[in-house]
DNA sequence: TTATCGTTTCGTTGTTTGACGAAATGACTC
DNA sequence: GAGTCATTTCGTCAAACAACGAAACGATAA
């Protein structure tokens, strides 16, 4: 139940399931997250932190860099059922569409200007 | 994506969940729930509103009493892929088993009986 | 070591939420 | 039409939460 719980807290803020989404493509970095969405940075880190914690996501460091990413199919069933649901029933949002755009934007920017843009 | 968000913010808070889980054998009315729960009829009336708005549970006025029950296969596909979910993750946790022996003890009472307990 | 830089933690602030009791509602009975 | 009764709505309070900036952290670079 307990773990359950940390699931649906974590579904239940409509930005952290925006970054769910955002992740749909595949592993993003903090500020590239940060800055689709417009947040401080402590912000995202912080919605990131509770996706994790319930395990809807995965980290990884890689030079100056975390990387979140969806969790691959070795996930617990509950976690694996949690994503199928919000990526079945939003994939066609608008919100969805509208990160998607900015998305898109921002892999083509470098990683270092987006950082200093950010002063992060 | 707002309709998705009521049904996460609805499954946010664990007695909510717990009465989805009470109302799997059948509907109840307000005041059995009011009974397996412990908490103030207002408080119960609350929650079960969120739920319905959610469209995670249906409701139904006969004679003094509103009954409550899960909907039928109808339903947004969104909805019955949220309630299969927790249902099929919950089944066997053990605050469900612990209100299923409740809720088996207050079928056996009168409706008027639990009322009256409740000065409802 | 010291500096730099992306990220996280901490403390604060304003908002939301869950609980309750009291009062309102609305249907059924007399 | 007045009374009864289950339920809902309203107002209040305390706890939880989301956002921010400032400071701490931890790894890499100099």
């Amino acid at each position: 139940m307990r773990d359950f719980m940390a699931i649906t807290k974590a579904l239940s803020d409509p930005n952290r399931v925006r970054m769910l989404l955002a992740l749909r493509r595949g592993e993003l970095c903090v500020c590239q997250i940060t800055e689709i969405f417009g947040f401080a940075p402590s912000t995202v880190s912080k919605h990131l932190s509770i996706l994790h914690r319930a395990g809807l996501i995965l980290s990884r460091k890689s030079e100056r860099w975390v990387y979140y990413r969806l969790p691959d199919p070795s996930a617990p069933v509950v976690v694996r059922e949690a994503l199928d649901w919000v990526h079945k029933s939003l994939a066609k949002s608008a919100a969805t569409h509208a990160d998607a755009k900015q998305l898109k934007r921002i892999l083509k920017t470098d990683l270092a200007v987006i950082c200093q843009r950010q002063k992060c």
